[in-house]
DNA sequence: ATGGAATTCACTGAAAACAGTGAGTTGAAA
DNA sequence: TTTCAACTCACTGTTTTCAGTGAATTCCAT
């Protein structure tokens, strides 16, 4: 008779953290620790030595202090947490994101209920846990390489935006024109344009309306 | 002793859905008739004359089919259904589409665990019910006019963006240039010209992004 | 120590978007 | 029937973005 696993769950949608919790129920080796409705409840919940879990559940798309910033805490403060993100989107560059700051396990929204309980399992263990939609998605880019189930390789964490990319990437999104970005940043509008020019580039698209629309699919805003 | 109210939940999120089952189940007067994970499964079930509910609590954003088809749906074939929308957004013009369509109900989701049982039962007799967020952005554009508990008054029902001016907005999401909108809608770039124009002043925003976010925003991509 | 990525700046020319103003047509509602 | 919103097109001028090319710096890791 071994110990429960203890889950903490993140998610603005109490709704969904409901949903959650109905489903862990069903499971007699998982209980739930705790739950937090904001990124900031999340890293005052972690920041206080009683208070743990064994896996935490993270919902990336928060107001104020979102799912990055939540892992991007645990990464600074050398918070060794097991962490699955729970997400409406599939895209490779969220999943090499959350990858590269430390984060184990990736479901999406649409296939949480059938496998947040293998996920937590598997997580609490030290395995990574993607979810079966997430892998496909991986699978279609990879071209006839065998990934063990559940696994992600190594090599989808390239090509990531840089941070000043990132940066500029943000005020685009809040309608800044060069001009205005070049006097924010304290840079030349000369510089400015190279990022711009290397964002078009590198998440192939036409105009700033395409980066926008990438920004925001990916919840970087 | 009166009957119980029938409810049936669509969201392509299941996790979601099991919240919402968790919550109502909580409720002796309300009963889960049945649950839908895509906008299509929602029309099938209710075009069968065995299958009804008294309410619908209806996702706006759902892959393929979205809760706006839904609400078309429904109108165009004249069928008489309660439903309340569940949301993540909380943009008047949203509320004022939805309205447009005969919604009775609207919930943001992250207030849906506390207003869901009452937004039901409200909507089940025939009246109307907004989550206070809802109502609260409301009232910050209303100045200073009396609106009494949970209804909307008509009035917001203006200004709503033109087929065309919609068509338009749609394709630059598409990240098409006016040559190529022009091209594509057999029309003059002047005449595209003139409906970014109007577009950008409706919306109130800065340039195409400013316009693409908006449209993001409120899912009308 | 050396190569490489990230950051920074510069110049040019072309393409596209934005701003302002004006005006003709059409179709539906008051 | 007339009024009004939606739709359509036109011209001008300014601002911004996009594309291509090149180059200097710093800092990290092999």
């Amino acid at each position: 008779m071994k110990e429960k696993i203890h889950v903490h769950v993140a998610d603005d949608h109490k709704i969904l953290i409901e949903g959650i919790i109905a489903v862990i129920n069903t499971d007699k080796d998982i209980k739930i620790k705790g739950y937090s409705l904001t990124g900031q409840e999340v890293i005052d919940w972690f920041s206080k030595k009683r208070n743990t879990a064994d896996v935490l559940i993270l919902d990336i798309s928060m107001p104020i202090i979102d799912g990055f910033q939540v892992l991007k805490y645990f990464k600074n403060n050398n918070i060794d947490q097991k962490v699955i993100i729970l997400s409406s989107y599939d895209d490779l560059r969220i999943i090499q994101e959350v990858l590269s700051l430390g984060c184990k396990g990736y479901i999406s929204k649409s296939e949480a209920g059938e496998h947040i309980l293998n996920a937590i399992k598997s997580v609490s263990k030290g395995d990574q846990y993607f979810s079966t939609d997430i892998q496909s998605a991986l699978l279609k880019s990879l071209s006839g390489e065998i990934v063990a189930k559940g696994k992600i390789p190594d090599k989808f964490l390239i090509d990531s935006l840089t941070e000043r990319e990132l940066h500029v990437l943000k005020l685009i999104t809040k309608q800044y024109s060069s001009i205005q970005m070049a006097e924010a940043m304290f840079l030349s509008i000369y510089t400015i344009e190279t990022y711009r020019k290397s964002l078009l580039k590198k998440l192939n698209v036409k105009n700033s309306v395409g980066l926008a629309m990438y920004a925001f699919k990916n919840k970087i805003v």
